[in-house]
DNA sequence: TAGAATTGGATAGTTCTACTATCCATTAAT
DNA sequence: ATTAATGGATAGTAGAACTATCCAATTCTA
C-alpha cells in the first residue's frame, strides 16, 4: 500500500506519517523506485501504537519511542519492560537545598525499606526503573505532607500498594494463558506488559478518582462506608 | 512583602508571578501607590499550590485555574469537587464512525450499569462529571480490547473498583477527624479533597505500575503470587 | 536629598512539543 | 499526454508555559 492508503487507514494524515518516519517512530517504506515505497500492516499496526499512546494512554512522542524501542525484545534480556517504564516515570530533577535533601534522603530510605518489603516484590529485578520508582513515591509523599497532612504516615503505602495487587491481578490473571502467535506483534509479551500497563491507567485513575469522591461524599452526608 | 520577596520565598521567579497574575491564578496585590503593591501569605501560599499542581500532579495550568476556582466554596454547593473532576476530566472529542458510535454506546450502557451497581455508588452526584469519568472508562475498554485483548470483559472493573475503594480508604479514612481551622486555607475540605485526590495520583500510579511489573515478572519466571 | 535600585504594568519574545504545509523532481494513473 | 500522487526536504504553525525588555513611578541608601 501507498503512503495515501496507509494514511486513510489509519486515519493519520500524510504529513504526519512522514513526520513519524523522520522522528524514527515508523521505518521507512521499503523504496522500490527513486520515489515510490511501500507500507505494509505492519506501518498501519505501528500508527494505531503511536495513537493509542497518544490519545489513550496521553504519553509525550518521547516515551511513545522509547516504549516501540523496547518492543519485540524478549523478556529478560536487557529487561524491556523495565526500560518502558524508566522512560515514563523520568521527570525532571528538582534541586533541593540541604536541609530538603536530607529530609528526602532520610524518607526515601523509609520508603525503600517499605516497599521492599512487601510479600509480592522481586528484589533486584528492573534496578533503574526500581529506583525512579522510589523517587516518585518520596516526592509524592513529600508533597503530601505539605499540602495535606504534616502526619502522613508511609505505613498507609501498604495499603494504596494492597489496592494495586487486587487491581494487578484482576488485569492479569486472566490474561497469563494468552498464547502469543509468531508474526503477530499484537500478542508478543513485552507488548502486551508494557501497553497493558498504559491503557490500564486511565482506567484504574478514573476509579481511583470516584473512589475518593465517593468516600468523601458519604462521610460528608453521613452515609455509610461499605467495607472494601 | 512586594514581589521580589514573594519570589525568592516562592522561589517563583518574578516574570512568571507576573504571567500568573495576567492570566488570573493569583489575585493582583493590594495596591498601596499607583505602581507600588503589597502580597501576603495567601499569595505565597497559592504559588505553592500552582507548583504542586504542575510539578507533582503534572495538570496543566487550565486545571490548576478550574481547581483554583473552586477553592473555599463548600461541599454541596455547586459541588466543587465534582467542578474539579470536569475539568481533569475534560478529553477532546474523539469522532467516530457509526458504526464505532453504535459500539461505543452499547459499551457505555453497559459501563453506567455497572458502575452504578456498585455497593458505594452515590447516585446523582457530581452528575456531569459522572458522565465524563463513564465517557473515560469506555474509551478505555476500547481501546484495551482493541490493541490487548478483544475478549477483556468489563466484569473485572468491579475488581479495579475494588482495589481502587480500597485505595480511598487508606486515603481517606484516617483524615476523616481534621478539624478545618477558620483562615487556614490548608485544611479546608475542598482543597483537601480536590488537592488530595491530584497528589495522590502519582502515589497510586506508581504503585499500580509496579504491582502489575512485579505480577508479571512472578508470573513469567514461575514464583508464586502472594493473594491480595 | 540625590542617585541607584525596585516596582507594577504592558508588550513582545522564547522554548518546547507536535504537528501541518509547501515545494519539487519523479513516477504512476488514465 | 496530461493529470495526479509520491517521497524527501524544508519551512511554517499552534498552543502551552513561561521569560525578557521597557518604562514611568516609587523607594531605598548613602
Amino acid at each position: 500500500m501507498r503512503i495515501s492508503e496507509l494514511s486513510r487507514r489509519s486515519g493519520v494524515p500524510t504529513s504526519t506519517i512522514k513526520f513519524y518516519i523522520r522522528e524514527g517512530l515508523i521505518p521507512a517504506g521499503a523504496c522500490s523506485q527513486r520515489n515510490q515505497a511501500r507500507y505494509d500492516e505492519t506501518h498501519l499496526q505501528r500508527l494505531d501504537l503511536i495513537r493509542a499512546l497518544r490519545e489513550v494512554a496521553g504519553q509525550p512522542l518521547e516515551v511513545v519511542r522509547a516504549v516501540i524501542e523496547q518492543l519485540g525484545k524478549p523478556w529478560g534480556e536487557g529487561d524491556p519492560v523495565g526500560a518502558a517504564i524508566e522512560a515514563i516515570h523520568r521527570v525532571p530533577e528538582r534541586d533541593r537545598s540541604g536541609a530538603e535533601q536530607a529530609e528526602y534522603d532520610a524518607l526515601r530510605a523509609q520508603v525503600a525499606e517499605l516497599v521492599n518489603g512487601l510479600p509480592w516484590h522481586v528484589p533486584d529485578e528492573a534496578d533503574r526503573a526500581h529506583a525512579l520508582e522510589l523517587d516518585r513515591i518520596t516526592d509524592a509523599v513529600l508533597q503530601l505532607r505539605r499540602y495535606i497532612d504534616p502526619d502522613f504516615d508511609i505505613a498507609v503505602l501498604r495499603d494504596f500498594a494492597a489496592g494495586a495487587w487486587r487491581i494487578s491481578e484482576a488485569a492479569i490473571e486472566r490474561n497469563e494463558d494468552r498464547v502469543p502467535m509468531p508474526g503477530d506483534d499484537l500478542i508478543d509479551p513485552t507488548r502486551t506488559a508494557i501497553l497493558g500497563m498504559l491503557l490500564l491507567e486511565p482506567l484504574v485513575m478514573t476509579f481511583v478518582r470516584s473512589a475518593l469522591t465517593m468516600r468523601s461524599i458519604r462521610i460528608s452526608n453521613g452515609l455509610p462506608l461499605p467495607p472494601s
